[in-house]
DNA sequence: TCTGGGGTCCTAGGACCC
DNA sequence: TCTGGGGTCCTAGGACCC
């Protein structure tokens, strides 16, 4: 038996969020009806469109791009900076209603949703309907539009919802693949992305439909196992479920941060590790594992990414531990290059049952004690209320992660 | 290209074991 | 001492997503 499957996806989901705030505020101006944008601090180097709004798209401002771009190309551009808090609670929101339709909801990222809709049509009725009403409550309740993708698989129904934007219902149904799909460019499929892109181009694949038609063997002998999957992809073959998630299960937690500037010596070097040490531990023991992988990497001034890792037999959730795994890996890895980026990541959990871990962890008590003390004190008053001394007058900051402004975003708990 | 930050998955090669 | 092949684990790096 076919399946039924919507995937919703909020328009400019960060722009429409502050927009719907800002009005519910009781301000005047409506953020999406003039060049506006959801960006980082634009005083550093690093500030970036993470959302625009529609006339922001008519000076050609594009997501990614430096503010300073952008404001080059529309210096009347309104930027504000993102508040990780309220997209949560958007898009909490918007589950709570999609919730109505079908107990299989599938949270893919903060902005998007797959919901598998079989065998509620003699509940609800005919899917396109429903989506309809759909998108009208979230428009009508929540104040922001959404574009639904209407199809038999989770691959379709997020390519059919990409058909259309913003503000409406779009079905692609196996039969329509050919009509509406195949027209459009590789590079416009899932999973088909700046490196693969060229690679089909010389093959002389240009269109989706080029490659849902090209011959698979050949395909598979030039990219493997990630061709056979685009080439399904390309002609509308999904198998994959609609995985219940109120809450994502999370595989790694990281944190990285491009500097204000490029780091020399491996005395700031460090700091910097121990201030992102700081807030992925913090994350990790909030999301209640422990980790026996770490990972590092740098990115040069001259772009160029490398990355250590490091396993071990006792799990940790432990700062310093992290830290010192990390300051490690760092030393290995490190020829002296100035340093733009760095990074750290944990990963390869196991629960935190604390018996267990006080049986097998060096780790003891007393640090464990200090780690839950001072996240309880962070979480009662601010990120900020507790910090290391070495921190003071350092010039970096004590909890690095995040995009943008200080506040150390908490979505561990949902995503 | 004055190129962010948080994720996931895959592959290749080396080490090590039988 | 040279030689094998298969399996598993670990690490580095690449590619993709939002």
């Amino acid at each position: 038996m076919s399946k039924t499957i919507f995937h919703i996806d909020v328009n400019s989901a960060y722009l429409s969020w502050e927009a719907v705030s800002r009005l519910q505020k009781g301000e005047e101006l409506d953020l999406r009806t003039i060049p506006s944008a959801v960006g980082g601090n634009p005083k550093k180097r690093n500030g970036i469109i993470l959302a625009k709004s529609i006339p922001a798209k008519k000076y050609k401002i594009k997501t990614g791009e430096t503010l300073h771009e952008a404001f080059k190309k529309c210096p009347e551009l309104y930027v504000v900076s993102p508040s990780y808090d309220l997209y949560m609670k958007c898009s909490n929101a918007m589950y709570e209603i999609l919730k109505e339709y079908s107990p299989k909801i599938q949270r893919y990222s903060v902005d998007e949703c797959f919901l598998d809709y079989t065998g509620n049509e003699e509940l609800f009725g005919d899917p396109v309907e429903v989506a309809n009403i759909i998108k009208g409550r979230i428009k009508e309740e929540l104040g922001f539009t959404v574009s639904i993708g209407v199809s038999t698989n989770k691959l379709l129904a997020k390519m059919g919802g990409d058909l259309k934007k913003p503000d409406a219902v779009t079905t692609l149904y196996p039969e329509e693949i050919s009509d509406k799909l195949w027209p459009l460019p590789v590079n416009d499929l899932f999973m088909v992305g700046r490196a693969t892109a060229p690679k089909l181009n010389k093959l002389g694949i240009y269109t989706i439909g080029d490659l849902a038609n090209f011959d698979l063997s050949v395909l598979k002998s030039f990219l493997k196992s990630h061709g056979e999957m685009i080439w399904n992809y390309a002609n509308g073959i999904d198998h994959s479920k609609v995985r219940k998630s109120n809450r994502i299960e999370i595989k790694g937690i990281g944190n990285s941060t491009t500097m204000s500037y490029d780091v020399e010596n491996i005395k700031e070097a460090h700091m910097v590790l121990l201030s992102l040490s700081e807030t992925v531990g913090m994350r990790l023991r909030d999301s209640g594992y422990c980790a026996r992988l770490v990972s590092v990497g740098i990115k040069s001034s001259e772009f160029i990414y490398r990355s250590h890792q490091h396993k071990f037999n006792t799990p940790t959730d432990s700062t310093q531990q992290i830290y010192e795994h990390a300051k490690k890996l760092f030393n290995d890895l490190w020829t002296g290059e100035k340093i733009r980026h760095l990074g750290i990541r944990v990963s390869e959990f196991c629960d935190n049952d604390m018996v267990q871990l006080n049986l097998l962890d060096p780790y003891n008590e007393k640090e464990r004690a200090i780690d839950k003390a001072i996240d309880n004190i962070r979480k009662k008053y601010s990120s900020h209320s507790i910090i290391r001394g070495c921190f003071l007058n350092s010039g970096i900051k004590p909890l690095m992660g995040g995009v943008g402004e200080d506040d150390y975003p908490v979505m561990s708990s949902i995503l």
